[in-house]
Parts: C-alpha cells; structure tokens; sequence
DNA sequence: GCCGTTTTCGGCCCGACTGTTTTCAGTCG
C-alpha cells in the first residue's frame, strides 16, 4: 500500500484542526500546517525519500518530531497520534471549521455546550435555535451558519480560472471608470495565475474609500453584501463568487498589491526577512520599527519593485510565489526567466471535423498561422473513443495524403501530421505501427479504464511508451477540474520513462484539465524532461486557451528551454525523433 | 512543534471587520 504525499497532508492538517479545536498551543498547531504545506509542494514522494533514508529534517518546517511521524505514517499508513486525538476529539468536528464564522474556539463551544459533533447536530442545533444560547454568538451568527450549511450543500467552493477571468475583466473596467480611483488591480490568486480561485481579492487606488466601497456594493452582479468598511469590503456574486475589495492610497500601493497577492506563505517569508532587519512590513508599505522614534518611518510602498530591492531581492513574479523556495533562488540570482505566450510558436494537440472538432483542417490551420504560430500539429482521436467517429488506420492515410496536399498550399505555417492514438487497457495502441510511422508526431493518451490500481496504471502507460513511435502522453494524469480526479499513476515514474525512452509528457492547456499540473511542471523540470503546452483545441477559438497552458507552466517554474514547442519545427524535429 | 552567527528558551505576522460586547473576542485573509 503506497503512501502518497497527499497522505501525509491530510493526516497532520487534520491533527491541526483537532488539536486547535482541544485548544492546544497555537504554534504547535502551525508546525503541523506548515509541514502538511511543505509537503503538499514537494515535487518529489516523501515515502521514497524515507526509503532511501535521506533526512527529512532538512524539510523546511520539519524537525525532528513530525520527521518520525512521517515515518510512522510510511510506514504503517496511519499515525497513532490522531487515533489517541480522535478518541478524545469526534473528527468530524474538524469540518464545521469550514462553515464561514466558526473557527476553532466556537467549534468547541458548541461541542462541549450543546454536544453537536457533525454537521447534521450543527445544523439542528441551529435550527432549535439552541447556537445564539452560547456566550460570545448570537441570532446573525446562527442564521449564519445556516445559510453557509446550505450554500455548502449546492455550490462548489473554487471557480475556475477562465470562468473567473470572465467576470473579473468587466468589474475592473467598472471600478477604473470611477474618478476617484487612480488604479486597480485584481490580487489574489487571480494574479499568481492559480487554476482556480477561491475569492477574488481586488486592489484599488483610491483616497475617496467609502465612496469607491458604495460603488462597488451597487455593481450589477452584487448579489449581496457580506461586510462593508472604510478600507475594504466582500460581496458575493451572483455566480456565486466571494469578491474582496480594498482601497488604499497611492503610497500604499506596491505594499498593497504584494500583501494581497500573496501567497500568505510568501508574505510571511517576506515579514520575517523584515523582522530580520528591524522593519515591520504590512499592506501600508515598509515601516521602520525604531522603539526610540515617536513614529515609524516609511521606508517603501509604492512600488512592488522598491520592496523587493529593500531585501535585496529582484523582482518576483507573482506566479512564483508560493513559498516554493522563490526568495531562496531570487537570493541566489537563480530566478527562472518564465516562459511567456510570446514564446510559443506552435500548437502540438489539436482536433477537427475530422473527429470530434468543429472547425476543418483549413480553417484551424489558418487560425493557428493568425496566432503567428509556425506549425499545427493536428491530432484527430483514433477509432477506439466512442466520441462521434474516430479515424482508422485507412482513414488515417487518406488524412496524412491531405495534409501534404494542404501544406503545398498553405504559406508561412505548416500542419504536422498527428493522431491522438488510444492507450488501450493492456498499454497497446488501437492503431498499427506501420501507419504511427508515417506522422510527424503521435499523442498518446488513456481515454478509459481509469479505475486500474496504481501499479498497473503506471505500467500500462510505460508499455505504451515503449512502442518507438509514440512521442507526447497527453493529459497525463487524467483529472478534470472540479470533475474528475486523476487516475492512480506514479507521475515520477512515468516522467523518469520519458526521460529514458526519449519521449514527453503534455500540459493540457484547457483550463479544466491544466494537466500536468504546476507543481508536476517543476518536477518534470527537477527531472530534465521537457513538456510540450498542447491546447487540445477542439474549434479554432481554443488555440487562445494556450495562455492557460503557460500559467500553469510558470507557475511551474518553467523557461523557454523546458518546453518543446518554443522551438521552430526545424529544432522540434531532431527532438521528436527517438 | 520548529528554529537559532545576537538565543537550546522564548519567540513564532498582523490588521480589518463583525457581532457581541460596553471595551473586545473571534474570525478571516
């Protein structure tokens, strides 16, 4: 039984809520968060690391301690400790820390008081009007609670990027319409770029904050109104998004959009590295911390550039800031130059008419050389997919026949000829070699049977590697945002078979699938295997998702060098070629 | 529970807002 990393998170976060809900010692409970994050980043198995006995304590926030109990876990897959809490604790109580206005001291209250150990007893209780009996809650935090339990019960919690971007793009328009504001700014991990965002946190510039925050409140896809201050507000949406805004002046701004940014392991890296030199950094700017001086200084705001600078540091791009040893690399001068949009000059997974597309072989071609692209490879399915008709192999060949007939005709882009070709469930194709041969290039991909074990997963897939022709594993874990989780497969394995077999694994630009995800990306790169950003465009409209397929890879610390279609077709070649 | 060329003990990020208080605790980000 494998232990995955995602394990070990789940063990020690839970440790955390519960031993918060007993009351334990604040910080204690942070270490145990702090690790569950370190190891939620980590682009490689925790378990192989204790079974080639390295030392875990060289993990940043990992002692000796939870070390042990890391080991404990890979080994036994449990952890004794959360048995003994759970004995004293009930688990469940560690969800009704999600509902929105109970935190651990009141999750406790209720629990000792009125004996609710679940969701359900909280949810009764709320309804017996027994919640506003309590000391410190009244009737708005119990109507509170009920209506959070309900809104848990219909709605998903994160929106994906591309459905945030839709609503976020006119809101910005509306707010930088205002006189009084000088500039705003969507924050958050909107702006590091993430595939989904929780709330959507925007900046703006303002020295009229209650005039901009009461404007704000009257935007037309304002369901309601959560809170309401001088300097910030949060709405839902409709949609049902959360959206935080923020005004602060101009002085304040670079502090301001590095504060709300984040990542708030960032920011902490950064508070410390203030503290280390006597200033205190907040969403006001950079202050110095002089008990002596009547008042603190400012030191910096502004700009997000001047704050950096002050450590000594270049600027971090937002992507990058996750705690994921960016300061340590920006200290080095070893920061990643991000592959841009820019970069890329062609699209190496397409569909068309031809199986499940909508637009033909012309029309994705002409669109793809309006992008300014060089190639196109188009990567019809194969006959296994249910999806309407997939090519066979006599199709295929009349298909490669007209590609050539096309790129005669074609100026300043060429068409690759590919397939994406079925991994059937014993690792073979559902097309022969003799026709695989013929194309430039062949996606490979598991379109079924994604409930096989771990280890056959894995194997499948690698068998599928073996056969010479086949050149990028297309969306290699499977997952579909807010959909599908991935399969069971050892990524690690199958990246270090790439490597081997000279062949590559594929970032899936549709913003459902961003597969390989950010932290897949830097492994592959910690493992010297390059990543092609396909966008699996089905319509000429979806070339534009590649933009997707980038975030996702500077968030994985990606460079032009890591990925396969920065090339010209030329370079690409003498890659592809195994 | 972690961490340390100022410390092996004593720190550990901090400001805004709400709801409940009547001066502030708890939550949130």
């Amino acid at each position: 039984m494998p232990v995955y990393n995602s394990d070990i998170v789940e063990i020690f976060n839970e440790v955390a809520d519960l031993l918060e809900i007993e009351g334990a010692n604040p910080f204690r409970v942070r270490a145990y968060r702090d690790a569950a994050r370190t190891i939620s980043t980590l682009s490689r198995d925790v378990a192989e690391m204790v079974e080639e006995g390295e030392d875990l304590t060289e993990l940043s926030g990992i002692g000796e301690d939870l070390a042990g109990k890391i080991e404990e876990i890979v080994r036994t897959g449990d952890l004794k400790q959360l048995e003994e809490i759970e004995q004293r604790t009930p688990p469940e109580l560690a969800r009704l820390l999600d509902i929105a206005g109970l935190g651990p001291k009141r999750v406790q209250k209720i629990y000792e008081e009125q004996g609710v150990t679940s969701l359900e007893e909280l949810e009764e209780a709320a309804r017996e009007k027994r919640i506003r009996k309590l000391d410190g809650l009244g009737p708005k935090t119990e109507a509170k609670v009920l209506e959070d339990l309900e809104r848990w019960s219909e709605e998903e919690e994160r929106t994906r990027r591309d459905v945030a971007e839709e609503r976020v793009e006119p809101l910005l328009d509306y707010l930088r319409s205002m006189e009084n504001v000088a500039r705003v700014e969507a924050a958050g991990s909107y702006r590091r770029k993430k595939e989904t965002v929780g709330d959507l946190d925007i900046l703006a510039i303002s020295d009229a904050g209650e005039k901009v925050i009461s404007r704000f409140a009257e935007y037309e896809d304002v369901e309601r109104v959560v809170s309401q201050g001088e300097t910030r507000s949060t709405v839902v949406f409709r949609s049902g998004l959360h959206v935080d805004l923020r005004v602060v002046a101009e002085e304040s701004y670079g502090a301001a959009l590095l504060y709300f940014t984040g990542s708030k392991q960032h920011n902490i890296v950064l508070r410390n590295m203030a503290l280390d030199r006597g200033w205190k950094i907040n969403e006001y700017g950079v202050w110095t911390t002089d008990e002596e001086a009547e008042e603190q200084e400012q030191i910096a705001g502004e700009d997000e550039e001047e704050i950096y600078g002050l450590f000594d540091l270049p600027w971090i791009a937002p992507e990058l800031r996750e705690a994921r040893g960016e300061v340590e690399a920006a200290e080095e001068g070893e920061l990643p130059d991000l592959i841009t949009l820019e970069d890329v000059r062609g699209d190496l997974q397409t569909h068309t008419t031809a199986s499940d597309g909508r637009a033909s072989l012309k029309e994705m071609a002409e669109a793809a050389r309006e992008l300014g692209y060089d190639y196109l490879a188009v990567s019809d399915h194969s006959g296994y997919i249910g999806v309407t008709q997939g090519l066979e192999a006599d199709e295929l060949a009349e298909r490669i026949d007209e590609i050539d007939r096309l790129n005669d005709e074609l100026e300043e882009i060429v068409v690759l000829k590919s397939v994406e070709v079925d991994v059937l469930e014993d690792g073979s194709l559902d097309l022969p070699d003799d026709v695989l041969e013929r194309l430039d290039l062949v996606v490979f991909a598991v379109h079924s049977h994604f409930d096989l074990p771990l280890e056959k997963q894995t194997e499948r897939i690698m068998r599928a590697m073996d056969n010479p022709n086949c050149t990028i594993l297309a969306h290699p874990t499977g997952r579909q945002i807010g959909k599908r989780p991935a399969y069971e497969v050892d990524v690690g394995r199958l990246m270090e078979a790439a490597v081997e077999r000279g062949c590559f694994l594929e970032v899936n630009a549709q913003p459902d699938r961003l597969d390989l995800d950010d932290v897949y990306c830097k492994m592959a790169k910690e493992r010297g295997l390059k990543l092609a950003i396909s966008t699996d465009a089905h319509g000429t409209e979806e070339l534009r998702f590649m933009r997707y397929g980038v975030f996702q890879a500077r968030r994985g610390w990606l460079e032009p060098d890591d990925v396969l279609n920065t090339r010209s077709w030329e370079e690409l070649k003498k890659l592809l070629d195994r």
